[in-house]
DNA sequence: TATGAATGAGGTTTCATTCAT
DNA sequence: CATGAATGAAACCTCATTCAT
C-alpha cells in the first residue's frame, strides 16, 4: 500500500534517529534502519538517494527544527531580557521533548557536510537578529554572535546534555537563575 | 608495563587521533590505524584485545589530559577568580595545542562508555574541588558542579570548537572578556 | 498478436538494444529499459514473461533481420559471383545502417539460447541454399557451409566491427577489393 | 599458508574463465569466483582492487597469451607463405587447448576498457610486422593490417568458434584448404 | 614480538519481479 | 492495460579479527 512520501520519509527518520540514539553513528546500517522502520531495506532508496544523503537531510531537519523553534513566541515589544528567556525556554522544552535529537547532536557533528550546513542556517538565525539588534540598542556586548550564543543560549543545550548523559536533575528554580546569569555574561 | 610498550601504545592512539580527525569515527578500520602507525594490523592486537578497547583506552587518556591540565599552575593563595582565570587559560591553549582533539571532541562522546568515564573523572575533578571551596567561601553561587562548568569553563570548549569548525577568529581581549564575564555568570 | 501489441514490443526492444549498446549487457536493468521505452517497469512483463524471455526475442529478432537481408535482391538469374557480391554488400550496408546492433553483436553471443537460435536460424539460411547450388555448379569449392562462411561473408561482419570499434576507415574500393577476394577464398 | 602471488592470482584468472564460459559476464559474481577458486570472498580483493581490475588483467593476460603464440617458432628465413601458415597453425592449436578462452573471446570484447588494450596491443603485433614486410617485398596486397587480419588469421578465430559453439567437426586437411585460400585472398 | 594473508560476516546499494490500484 | 511502490535476494566491497610463520 502506497504511503505518501512525506509520512514514509518520516517513518525513515524516525527509524534513523532512533538507532543512532541507541547505538551510536558508527553502527548505524541502512538493514537496521529498515527493520527498525518496518520496511525492507532497497525502499530507503526510493525515498533517499544514499545514506549519505539521508543523514544529511536528517541533520537539515533538526536544523530546521531548532531554526523554527526559536522564533517562537517572538515579540518584538518585549524587553530584550525577556525575548532573551523565551528563547531559552523554547530551545530547553524543544530538547525536553526530544532527548533522542540531543544524543544525537553530538554525532551529528561529524557527518562531513554538518558544519557548512550549520553555518548557513546560522546566518540567517533568529539569534543573529537578536544580538544584532540588542547590541544596537545598546543593551548587549560587542561580542560575536557566535561568542554571544556561546556565553549565552548554549548553556540551555549542555545543560540539556547533562540532564541526559548525567542524569542531572534541575529545578526550574535553576533553569531561572541560569537564564539570569547568562544575560547577565552577555549585558552590556 | 615496559617502556617500549608505552611507546607503541601512544604511537597507535596518535594515529587513530589524527585518522579520527580526517576521516571520522566512522570511516576508522584497525588497516588504516596499522598503516597510519606504521605497523602491521596484527600487532595492534598485541597492545588492544579489540577495536573497542582501544578506542576505550583513548577516550580515557584524552580525559586524563584534561584533568592533569585543569591542576597546571594551581595555587590556593590567589583569588578565586584567578584562579578561574588561570584554568580558564589552561583549557584554552590545550585545546589551542590540540586541533585534532577539538576535531574528535563530538566523536570521543559516541564512543563506547565515554559517559561512564567521564562521569567517573568528573567526581574527582579539580573543578569540583574548586567549586565546592569557592562555594564555601561564599564567592560562586549554589548550583550543581555540572551547571557550573556549563556556564563557566564549558565557554572554552565551546569557542575553541567555533574556532576549528567556522574559523571564528578570537582576539585575547575577546577571550578575556569572555572569563570575566563567564566569571560573572557563575559568582554569587 | 494484435498491432498495439507489436508496436509496444518494438519499442522495448529498440530501447534494450539502445542500452546494451551504450552501457552492455551487464549494466542493463529492466527499470533502464523502462525508463528508456518511457514505459513503467510492470509494463514490460505484460509483454515478456521475464527478462531472459525479453533478450532471448530479441537475439530471434536480431537474427530474423539478418536473414531477410540476405534474400534481399536476390536474382537466380545472375552469375554466382554477382550473388555473392550482392549478398555481402546488402550486410554491409545492414550493419552500416544499424551500428548498435554491431556493437551489441558480441553481447548477444552470451545471451541465453543465442547459439541455439543461431544454429536453428543458420540450417534454412539463404546462404546455405546458396552455397548448396553454387557447389552443386561447380563454381565454389566443397567445404561446410560454416567455414565458407567464414571464408566468405563473415568479412563484412569482421570489417563493420573494425569501422565501429577502431574507426578504421574503408574505402568502397577496399571493400569491392575484399569481395573479390573473399570470393577467390571460396572459388573452386 | 601463504600462496605465492602469482598463484592465486593464476588460481583467481582459472576460476573466472571457467565461470565466464560456463554462466556468462553477466551471471559473473565475485562470490562465485572465490567459491570456484576455493577461497573466500574478501580474499579476491587482496589480489585485484576490484572486480573491473580483475577483469581488465584477465583481458590483458589473453592477449598477451595470443600475442606470444604469434611469435613462435617465427623463421625469417622462411617464405612468407609458410609463415603464414605457421602463424595460423599456432593460433589454432592455442585455441584447441584453450577452448574456455574462446568460449570468453566475445565475452571480453563487451568489457569496457578491451578495445583499447586491443588496439594497443595489436600496434606492435608480429602481425603488423609481417604484413609490412610481406607487402614491401610485393607478396601480399595493400590493405590495411585489420583488414588483412579479417581476411587471413580471423578465420582461425572464426573455425574455432564454430568448433566449439556448432561442434563443426573440421579435418585437417580442410583446415590446410583454408589456409591455402585465405593465404589466395590476402595475396597480391 | 611482529607480521600480513586469509577469513567470513556484514556494509551499502541495485535489481528482477509482484501486485494493489 | 498500465502503473510504480515495495520487496528481498544478491551484487560488490570492507573490516575486525585470527593464526601460521
Amino acid at each position: 500500500m502506497r504511503q505518501s512520501d512525506n509520512d514514509m520519509a518520516e517513518q525513515i527518520f524516525a527509524a534513523t534517529e532512533r538507532l543512532m540514539a541507541e547505538q551510536g553513528l558508527h553502527n548505524l546500517s541502512m538493514h537496521k534502519i529498515a527493520k527498525a522502520a518496518n520496511i525492507s531495506a532497497g525502499t530507503i532508496y526510493l525515498y533517499f538517494k544514499s545514506k549519505d544523503v539521508l543523514l544529511e537531510q536528517l541533520a537539515r531537519r533538526v536544523l530546521s527544527l531548532f531554526s523554527k523553534e526559536l522564533e517562537k513566541g517572538y515579540d518584538p515589544t518585549k524587553a530584550y531580557f525577556e525575548q532573551y528567556r523565551i528563547m531559552w525556554w523554547n530551545i530547553w522544552y524543544l530538547l525536553l521533548d526530544n532527548p533522542i535529537t540531543v544524543k544525537n547532536m553530538s554525532q551529528y557533528l561529524s557527518l562531513p557536510y554538518f558544519v557548512e550546513v550549520c553555518a548557513e542556517a546560522e546566518e540567517q538565525s533568529h539569534w543573529a537578529l537578536f544580538c544584532k539588534e540588542a547590541n544596537a540598542a545598546g543593551v548587549i556586548c560587542d561580542l560575536p554572535v557566535k561568542v554571544l550564543f556561546s556565553l549565552g543560549l548554549e548553556s540551555a543545550i549542555n545543560l540539556a546534555s547533562d540532564r541526559i548523559y548525567f542524569n542531572q536533575e534541575l529545578t526550574n528554580d535553576m533553569l531561572e537563575s541560569v537564564i539570569e546569569r547568562t544575560w547577565r555574561a552577555i549585558q552590556k
